[in-house]
RNA sequence: GGGCGCUUAGCUCAGCUUGGAAGAGCGCUUGGUUUGCAACCAAGCGGCCGGGGGUUCAAAUCCCCCAGCGUCCA
C-alpha cells in the first residue's frame, strides 16, 4: 500500500468501490457503480444549482448558516465531541501567521507540537477564517470567499502510549453519517478522494469529500513529521511517524449553506439580502435592462457560476483569456452573448457579489480589535477596505463604507463576541475611507507628473511607471488607467498580461527577500546545563555564590551576531556560563543586568547578560576560571529596569482604558535610561490623550495595588485570563508567567517586576511618535529617571532662556519675535545690497566699458555669493542693454561669477564659460556652468583682483 | 519582517535623472476692469527647498544619518 491509500472496514460495510478517476488519476472511492470521475474536475459541473442536494434548509443567510452550523455541532455533540468556542480571526498566538487560516490553526503550534494538551478531546468547533490569496477571485467564480467558517472535528492520538480516541475508519463513519443520515444527501452523489496532504512541516493521507461537484469536505490524517532520519519519502522528502497524531477535518459551512440552497453563487446563499439591496442602490437591475440583452439573467448567473466554478482562477491570471473562454462555453451551452455584454455584467455583479464577503472579513477582524496599519495584519484589513472602496466607487454606490459596516453588522454579525464595539468599527471604516480618499487625491498628481514624457495620444504606459505608481502611491493599473483619462490620456489601457506580470515581480522579490533569513545560534551551548534561574525567587536579592561553567571567548563573528545594547558601556571579550544567577538576561523586551562576578579576590564588570536556549551568558572584559564566583548585581540598574518594566505594564493598560480595546503591545524597550511602548492606536494621539493615560497610570501607582505573579499552564492560563494576556507576544513555553496589576492589567511576562506598584514612584510619558500607521511609540521615563528627566528639561529652559534674557515663560514668545527679526532684517540687508549695486553699475565710472554696444562691467564686490547673483541679475536680465559682467569676491576662498546678458550681441560674442576657465587659475580652483552664466571658486581668495585683470586682458579692454 | 517613495511659497504641486540665477496654479495685497460670476487684466507680497553631517569651487539636486508622512509585498 502506497502513501496516501486509506484501506478501512467501513468502506466494504457500507457498499463503496475504488476507481481510478479518469481525468485526474487519483484513487476514490464511490457508492455509486457507474461513475468514473472523481467529482471534482472540470468534466464534473455543479449539480446542486436550483436542485439543492442537502435536504430541510429553507432559510437563507446569517439564520442559514446558524442552522447549519448548528446541525453539525450537535451532531458532533451526540458523538462524544466537546464544543469549543471559536478562537479570534486575528492569530495573535502565532508568529508566523497574521490571520486564522483553519480550525487547525488555533491550536499550533503548542498542542499539535504535543507541548500543551488539547482543551478538549475529541472536540467539535466552527472556526471562522481568513484567507486573503484568493481574493482576486472572490465575486467572480462564484465560490470563493475570502472569509468563511471552517467547521470541524478534531481528535488528538498518542498511539505509542495506547491512546487512541478514534483514526480514520471512525472518522469517516462520522462525515458518511453526517451527510446521509442527518443532512439527506443521496448517497451516490458522495465520493471520498483520497489526496494525501502534507505542508509545513507534516504530512499524513487525506479525503476529499465531494458532492455534486463541490469539495464540501477535506478530512486529514496527520501522522507524519519531517526527519531527515525518517524512513518514509514523500516527494524527494523524509518524514518519520509523530508522537501526537491529530484528525484535522474541515468542512465548509458557507459550501454546506450553498448546497442547500442551491442558489447561483454561493454569495447569494449566505449574503442574500445585502446582494438585494447593493443591487437596488447601485441601479443594478436597470442597467440590465438597458443592455437588452436576451437571455434570462437567473439561468445566465447559473450558467455564469457552473462554468466559472471550473475555470480555474489564480492569482495574476489573465481576465481577458478568461472572459473569451466564458463566452465560448456560454454559446456552447446555448447562451449568446456579446463578450463586451458579458463583461458589463459581470464586472459590478462581480463587485456585487465580493463586497458582502469583504465586508464581512472586515467587520470581523476589526471586531478582534485590529487596528488598520501598513504592515502585518493591520495592512490585511487596509488593502480588503482599499478593495470595498474601489468596487464601492466603480458601483457609484451612494453609501460610505461605513454604512456598508453598519449594514453589514445588522444583517450579517453577532457583535456580543467582539472585543471592539460598533461604534469602534464604524469610526475606524470612516477614518480608512478619508485615507483612501486621500490616497486618490494624491495620486491624480503623482499620475500627472508620471504621465508627463507619455504622449496623449498614446495607448500604453510604460510597466516602469505602473510598477511604481502600484508601489509607491498605491494606485492599480486599472485606477492608473481611469486617472490617466481624466487628465487627457483618453487612449491608454493596461497591457495584456501586465497584472500577471506584476504578481510575478512580488513573488520574485519575496523570493529574495526570504533569501538570507535564519541564522543559527551564536554560542555552541551543547552539554552545558540550563541555568537555573534564581531572580524570580527575590527580586531584591542581590549576591549570590555560584559555579562558573564554561568560559566563551567571543569572536568577531560572535560580536557581529550579538546585538548589544547602546547601555552596555564597553565591547565585552567573554562569555561566562554558571549553574545559577540572580542576572536577568535581556528578553521580553528587558534589557540584561549589569554587575560584577568575584573570583579569587579579583573583580570583573558583568557588561550585559543574554540567555540562548535557557542558559544565560554573562558578557565580561576578561575570562573566568571555572570554579566558585560571587556575583553582585548593579542594584541602580535593577532597580531601574524594573520601575520601567512595571511602569510600561501600567501605561498599557492605561492606555488600553482611555483610548479603548484595539490598544495592542505592538512591541516594547525597558532599558534602564528609559523605556519604550509601542501600542496600536488609529490614529495620532493628542497631547490630551497622553496626558490623560499619564495621570491614570500614576493614579495606579498612587494606589499601591500589589502585583501578582503566578505561573500557570498554558491552557489554564489560556482559559482563566485569554489571548490578551499574550500582549508581549506569542507564548513559547508550556508553562506561562502571568503578572497581574490588580485587575487592571494582565499579561504573560517572564520579566522582573516589584512587589507593589507604589515602588516606582512616578512615571512620565515624554513624548509619543509613529512607527508605523497604526502603531504610536510611548517613550516613558519612570522613577529615578523620571526625576533626572525633569531636571534636565529645566535645566535647558534656564540655558535658554538667559541666553535671550528673558524668564522661560517668555521663551516662546521671545524665540519668535527674534526669529520674525532676523527674517526681516536678511531681506533688508538684500535690498541694501541691491541698491549699491544699482549704484555702482549705473553711475557710470571705472568699472563699466562700452565697446560696440556692449557694456562691460568687471568689478570686484563684497558679499556671499548668493548676494553676487543679484548683482548679476540687475546687470545682465535687461535686453536692452546688452551687457557682460564678471564679478569676483575674497569671501570663502574667492567665487567668480561670468554672465552674458541672453540672446543678446553679448551672448553672441563671448563664452561665460570660457572666460572663467581663462582667469580661474589666479585662484586656485575650476569652475563651470552654461555659455551664459558660469561660475566658479578656489581657495585662493587674494588672487581675485589678478583674476580680473585677466579678464580685462583676455577681453582686450 | 522585507522593500520603495515623499517632505520646496498660506494651499496643491513642478524642478532632482545629467549639480551652476527658487518655479507654476490657487490664495493673499494693491491698482484697473465688470450689472453680475469660483470673472478678467496688471503689479506685488510670500521660501533655513523637513533637520543634521559629508562630497564639491558650487548642493533643492549626489552620498550618509535623523525626523515626519505615504505606499507595496509577506
Amino acid at each position: 500500500m502506497g502513501f496516501g491509500e486509506i484501506s478501512i472496514p467501513y468502506w466494504k460495510e457500507s457498499g463503496h468501490m475504488l476507481k481510478i478517476c479518469k481525468v485526474t488519476g487519483l484513487r476514490f472511492w464511490t457508492r455509486d457503480r457507474n461513475r468514473v470521475t472523481c467529482g471534482d474536475t472540470n468534466e464534473d459541473p455543479y449539480t446542486f444549482i436550483g436542485n439543492p442536494i442537502i435536504e430541510g434548509f429553507s432559510s437563507r443567510g446569517k439564520q442559514l448558516k446558524d442552522e447549519m452550523r448548528e446541525a453539525f455541532l450537535s451532531f458532533f455533540d451526540s458523538k462524544g465531541h466537546t464544543r469549543i468556542n471559536p478562537y479570534p480571526v486575528i492569530a495573535r498566538w502565532r508568529d508566523d501567521i497574521h490571520l486564522t487560516i483553519a480550525s487547525i490553526a488555533d491550536f499550533q503550534p503548542h498542542v499539535t507540537s504535543g507541548t500543551v494538551p488539547p482543551p478538549a478531546n475529541p472536540l467539535g468547533i466552527s472556526q471562522p477564517c481568513i484567507r486573503l490569496t484568493d481574493v482576486a477571485a472572490v465575486g467572480r467564480s462564484g465560490r470563493h470567499l475570502s472569509t468563511f467558517e471552517m467547521m470541524a472535528h478534531h481528535a488528538f492520538n498518542r498511539p505509542k502510549e495506547g491512546d487512541v480516541v478514534y483514526w480514520i475508519d471512525r472518522c469517516v463513519r462520522y462525515c458518511d453519517e453526517l451527510l446521509v443520515e442527518k443532512l439527506g444527501i443521496e448517497q451516490s452523489s458522495i465520493t471520498y478522494v483520497e489526496n494525501p496532504w502534507s505542508g509545513g512541516g507534516n504530512a499524513g493521507p487525506a479525503l476529499e469529500v465531494i458532492v455534486g461537484g463541490l469539495e464540501l469536505a477535506t478530512l486529514v490524517f496527520m501522522n507524519l513529521e519531517e526527519d531527515e532520519k525518517g524512513e518514509i519519502i514523500i516527494k524527494g522528502q523524509k518524514y518519520s511517524e509523530m508522537e501526537l497524531q491529530i484528525i484535522d477535518t474541515g468542512y465548509g459551512l458557507e459550501r454546506f449553506c450553498w448546497a442547500a440552497a442551491g442558489t447561483p453563487t454561493i454569495y447569494e446563499a449566505i449574503y442574500p439580502e445585502s446582494i438585494d439591496w447593493l443591487k437596488t442602490i447601485s441601479g443594478f437591475d436597470s442597467f440590465l435592462e438597458s443592455l437588452s440583452i436576451r437571455v434570462e439573467m437567473e439561468v445566465l448567473l447559473s450558467e455564469l457560476s457552473r462554468l466559472a466554478g471550473i475555470l480555474n482562477i489564480d492569482v495574476g491570471t489573465d481576465v481577458e483569456e478568461l472572459y473569451r473562454n466564458l463566452s465560448e462555453r456560454l454559446s456552447e451551452n446555448g447562451i449568446s452573448i456579446s463578450l463586451d455584454d458579458l463583461k458589463k455584467v459581470t464586472e459590478p455583479l462581480s463587485s456585487i457579489y465580493a463586497i458582502p464577503d469583504h465586508m464581512h472579513a472586515i467587520c470581523n477582524m476589526l471586531g478582534d480589535g485590529l487596528v488598520p496599519s501598513n504592515s502585518k495584519a493591520g495592512y490585511l484589513v487596509r488593502m480588503l477596505a482599499r478593495r470595498v472602496c474601489r468596487m464601492k466607487d466603480a458601483l457609484s454606490i451612494p453609501v460610505s463604507l461605513s454604512q456598508l459596516g453598519a449594514h453589514h453588522i445588522q444583517t450579517h454579525l453577532d457583535i456580543g463576541g467582539f472585543v471592539q464595539s460598533e461604534d469602534g468599527i464604524l469610526k475606524i471604516l470612516e477614518l480608512e475611507e478619508a485615507r483612501y480618499h486621500e490616497m486618490l487625491r494624491k495620486g491624480r498628481a503623482a499620475v500627472n507628473t508620471a504621465l508627463k514624457g507619455t504622449p496623449q495620444g498614446s495607448k500604453q504606459i510604460n510597466d516602469e511607471i505602473l510598477f511604481r505608481l502600484s508601489e509607491e502611491r498605491g494606485l492599480n493599473p486599472d485606477m492608473v488607467v481611469s486617472i490617466a483619462k481624466e487628465l487627457g490620456w483618453p487612449n491608454l489601457e493596461v497591457r495584456v498580461g501586465f497584472t500577471a506580470d506584476m504578481a510575478a515581480r512580488n513573488a520574485l522579490m519575496t523570493k529574495n527577500a526570504s533569501k538570507s533569513k535564519d541564522r543559527g545560534f551564536v554560542f555552541d551551548t551543547s552539554g552545558i546545563e540550563i541555568t537555573q534561574l534564581d531572580y524570580y525567587d527575590d527580586t531584591e536579592a542581590l549576591e549570590f555564590q555560584a559555579e562558573v561553567l564554561h568560559c566563551f571567548t567571543l569572536t568577531d563573528d560572535m560580536i557581529s551576531e550579538l546585538t548589544f545594547s547602546g547601555e552596555v558601556e564597553s565591547m565585552p571579550t567573554h562569555a561566562i556560563v554558571t549553574d545559577r544567577t540572580l542576572f536577568y538576561p535581556e528578553g521580553g523586551g528587558q534589557l540584561g543586568d549589569q554587575g560584577k562576578f568575584s573570583q579569587d579576590g579579583r573583580e570583573f564588570l558583568v557588561l550585559d547578560t543574554k540567555s540562548q536556549e535557557g542558559v544565560v551568558l554573562h558578557f565580561t572584559g576578561n575570562p573566568l576560571k571555572q570554579g566558585k564566583v560571587m556575583g553582585t548585581l548593579n542594584r541602580n540598574r535593577r532597580k531601574q529596569l524594573m520601575d520601567h518594566h512595571t511602569a510600561v505594564h501600567i501605561v498599557g493598560g492605561a492606555a488600553r482604558h482611555i483610548l479603548g480595546p484595539h490598544v495592542w503591545q505592538a512591541g516594547s524597550n525597558k532599558g534602564a535610561r528609559y523605556a519604550r511602548l509601542d501600542i496600536t492606536h488609529y490614529s495620532r494621539l493628542t497631547r490630551k490623550e497622553i496626558e490623560a493615560i499619564e495621570d491614570l497610570a500614576n493614579n495606579i501607582i498612587d494606589s499601591n495595588l500589589k502585583i501578582k505573579k503566578e505561573v500557570l499552564d498554558r491552557s489554564d492560563a489560556d482559559s482563566k485570563y485569554g489571548f490578551d494576556i499574550y500582549q508581549g507576544g506569542p507564548p513559547k513555553h508550556s508553562r506561562i508567567r502571568v503578572i497581574s496589576i490588580g485587575d487592571f492589567d494582565v499579561q504573560a511576562c517572564g520579566g522582573t517586576h516589584h512587589e507593589q506598584v507604589s515602588s516606582i514612584g512616578e512615571l512620565r510619558i515624554l513624548k509619543s511618535s509613529q512607527v508605523q500607521d497604526g502603531v504610536e511609540r510611548l517613550q516613558i521615563v519612570a522613577g529615578e529617571t523620571s526625576r533626572d528627566n525633569s531636571r534636565r528639561q529645566e535645566r535647558i529652559l534656564s540655558e535658554a532662556s538667559e541666553v535671550l534674557g528673558v524668564q522661560s515663560e517668555d521663551l516662546p514668545k521671545a524665540v519668535s519675535r527674534f526669529f520674525e527679526e532676523w527674517k526681516v532684517q536678511q531681506k533688508k540687508i538684500e535690498s541694501l545690497e541691491a541698491e549699491i549695486v544699482r549704484l555702482r553699475t549705473t553711475g557710470g565710472g571705472d568699472d563699466s566699458t562700452v565697446v560696440d554696444g556692449v557694456r562691460y562691467v568687471i568689478m570686484e564686490v563684497e558679499g556671499e555669493m548668493k548676494q553676487m547673483m543679484t548683482m548679476l541679475s540687475q546687470l545682465t536680465r535687461d535686453t536692452e542693454r546688452p551687457t557682460l559682467a564678471v564679478l569676483g569676491t575674497r569671501i570663502g576662498g574667492g567665487k567668480l561669477i561670468v554672465a552674458c546678458t541672453e540672446d543678446s550681441i553679448a551672448s553672441e560674442r563671448h563664452n561665460a564659460i570660457e572666460i572663467l576657465n581663462e582667469i580661474s587659475g589666479h585662484i586656485g580652483g575650476g569652475g563651470g556652468g552654461r555659455p551664459t552664466m558660469a561660475q566658479g571658486g578656489g581657495t585662493n581668495g587674494e588672487g581675485i583682483p589678478n583674476a580680473l585683470k585677466a579678464a580685462n586682458t583676455h577681453l582686450g579692454l
